[in-house]
DNA sequence: TCTTGACTTAGAGTCGACTCCAGGTGATAC
DNA sequence: GTATCACCTGGAGTCGACTCTAAGTCAAGA
C-alpha cells in the first residue's frame, strides 16, 4: 500500500505519516525499487493503533517509547504493560473530567432553553 | 482577591490569568489604586467556568466568543445556547472516542497480564 | 520525447496555548 | 532609607504536533 492509500484509509495526511516515520514512531517502512514507501500489514496495524491512541490524546513521546519496547522483543512485556496501565489511568481520569464538563454544559443548555421559553412568552404577552 | 490567591485557588498560573485577560477571555478585571488586579465574585465564577471548559479541551477562541456574547446581554441568549450545544456535541463525540481507546487499552493490558503469567509458568517449569 | 502526477528529502513554518523575561512600580519590614 | 516582595507591562520564547515548501526523482500516458 502506498502512502496516498494509507492516508485515505486512516484519514491522516501523508505528511503526518512521513513525520511519524522520521521521529521513530513508525520506523522501517519498506521502500520499493524507486524509493517509494510500501506499507505492509504490520505497518497498517501499527498505524491504526497509533491513530486510536492519538485520537484519545496520548502523547507521541509515550507512543515512541512503547514502539521501541516492542522492537526489543518479549523481554519488555512488563515495561509495555506498565506504560499502557499508566496511560489507561490518565485517560480514565481525563474522561471523568470531561464527563463533568459535559454535565455542566447540558445543565447550562437546559437553563438557556428555559430562558428562551420565558422570553417567547413575554413577547406574546407584549403583543396582546 | 489578588492574582496569587486566584492562581492558588484555581490552580492556574498568574501568567495564564493575565494571558486570559489580554486575549479578551476575562476582560475588565478591576485594578486597585496602585494598578493591581482585584478579582471580584463575577471574575471568579468566570474563571471557574473557563477552567472547567479548558480542562475538557474547548478551544479558547470559542470561549472568547461566548464571553463576548455574555457582555452583550440578553439578546444573545440563543447564540450562546447554540455555541454551547455545538461544543457539547463535539465533547460527547470526543468522550466516546476516548472511551473506545480506553476499552482497547484495557483489552491490551489484559493480554499482557496473560502473557506475563505464561512467562512466569515457563520460568518455574524451567527451574524444575 | 515531453509532460504530468505521485512520490521523495531536508528543513522551515504554523498553530494553540501558554510561559518566561526584562525592566519598572508601590507598599511593607527592618 | 533601603531592601524585599508581589505585582505590573509589552514582548519574546517554548512546546507538542503537525504542515508546508522547494527542489528533485521516477513511471506512465499523449
Amino acid at each position: 500500500m502506498k502512502i496516498a492509500e494509507v492516508s485515505e484509509k486512516y484519514d491522516m495526511s501523508p505528511d503526518t505519516l512521513r513525520y511519524y516515520e522520521r521521529i521513530g514512531l513508525l520506523p522501517h517502512v519498506h521502500r520499493n525499487g524507486s524509493g517509494i514507501r510500501e506499507y505492509g500489514e504490520a505497518d497498517l496495524r501499527r498505524i491504526e493503533f497509533i491513530r486510536c491512541m492519538r485520537s484519545a490524546g496520548l502523547p507521541i513521546e509515550v507512543l515512541i517509547d512503547y514502539m521501541q519496547l516492542i522492537e526489543q522483543g518479549d523481554s519488555t512485556i512488563e515495561a509495555r504493560k506498565d506504560i499502557l496501565t499508566e496511560q489507561r489511568d490518565l485517560l480514565a481520569a481525563r474522561i471523568q473530567e470531561m464527563q463533568k464538563t459535559l454535565d455542566l454544559l447540558n445543565h447550562k443548555i437546559e437553563a438557556y432553553e428555559k430562558a428562551i421559553l420565558i422570553k417567547e412568552k413575554e413577547m406574546i404577552q407584549g403583543v396582546e
